[in-house]
DNA sequence: GATTTTTTCAAACAAATGATTTAAACATTT
DNA sequence: AAATGTTTAAATCATTTGTTTGAAAAAATC
């Protein structure tokens, strides 16, 4: 069965994720979803119980891999004691948004906005079931970090996590804007050069207070 | 008529405003607004044409305060042909969000949720009337920071802006996320504080590749 | 191979949606 | 005060919404 055939559950959740992040989860009907799968209306139902529950199963499956390659990432650089810098931990922590959609079925663009929709969309705030998990890299990249940068304090070393989440999540969602507003001249899609500009900027902001201007 | 009873458009701009900051344009139904209004469903229609026309008029109300104040400040920057510091700049990008969420009727929590939402929700970017703004605001941030900072690029300046706008989205969207995920260990409310948090951080950002380090 | 469980499907459900219509109320101008 | 233009109101429209039902089909278990 599942050899020649994708299992309808498997079906809707690329499906809806796809639709999720073009229209929004409010603009998307169920029989949007289950027409453009090719299953019954009846199946979302069936298999997730809700389309509330579906849509947190959406949240769930996207953002997993993302922070399994984060700390795994994380934990290469801190093998046999050694302190990785605030840069590399950096990379740790932004990278894995480009890994994992590179290897995913979505374009790139899509992708992102499904992310800003996660953040946007759910009117009780994320799926309790996604807590854990983030709440597992804030604390573990808080921990690097503070190594990397021991006059940091944990509430800066959290803002400033928050705030490169922040320049991720605009740059990604929001990169095509810049295009549009320069008339071209801006917005290059090099995914590799915007990320570097991201990284440059990050870790300026990181280290702020540090050096010798303050 | 004026006088004793707010016009019915206002009426419905305001609630509009509220409703779809709290849950979404899609989520709320013109019941919903006019309900909460107490102003009869068709008036939606017959003073905006449409729902979506209903939204496009709620965007472009709450971002232009914003842009004009931002453009006062700056300008107040470099009277008598002074050139302003990037950390200056950097606040009169920034600040008006807080000013101008200060004089309003909502709560700053839900307005930030409203700017999220102008980012998001809508299906095809950006409503064109409030394209014009932006441009203006981008270009002469541009310039400004070019003058306080000759030694960057233009197209280097307009990501970091973009990066700055996203710092600032973020903190202000989602600042009670990071409250919740560290139990309240992080996430003090004091706005003023936060500001100068993400002024540092951007500062830094900005300045990038100009000092010693680099 | 019969039985039981799981999955699919068409049809129907009640509720809610954005939009329209028509007439009444109101304000303004002549 | 009559006529005109503007705004409000109740009722109704055709769709669409998420969800449920009950039977058929498929798969798994015995």
């Amino acid at each position: 069965m599942q050899a020649h055939k994708k299992a309808t559950k498997t079906l809707i959740l690329e499906v809806a994720e796809r639709l999720v992040a073009e229209r929004g989860f409010e603009s998307v009907s169920l029989r949007d979803i289950t027409n453009s799968a090719n299953v019954n209306v009846a199946a979302v139902n069936y298999h997730f119980g809700s389309k509330d529950k579906l849509f947190e199963a959406v949240q769930c499956r996207y953002i997993e891999p993302i922070n399994e390659e984060r700390l795994r990432m994380l934990e290469g650089l801190t093998l046999d004691g050694r302190v990785a810098t605030v840069r590399e931990i950096l990379e740790a922590f932004m990278r894995p948004f480009l890994t994992v959609v590179q290897g995913s079925e979505m374009s790139e663009k899509l992708f992102f906005k499904l992310m800003g929709r996660c953040l946007m969309d759910p009117q009780g705030g994320l799926p309790q079931e996604m807590i854990p998990g983030i709440k597992k890299v804030a604390e573990t990249f808080t921990r690097a970090f503070l190594e990397a940068a021991p006059e940091l304090t944990t509430e800066c070393v959290l803002w400033r996590l928050h705030f490169t989440f922040g320049v991720m999540a605009q740059t990604l969602l929001h990169g095509d804007l810049l295009h549009a507003l320069t008339d071209g001249a801006c917005g290059d899609p090099d995914a590799e050069d915007q990320f570097q500009e991201m990284i440059d900027f990050c870790e300026a902001g990181f280290l702020s207070g540090k050096g010798v201007g303050k």
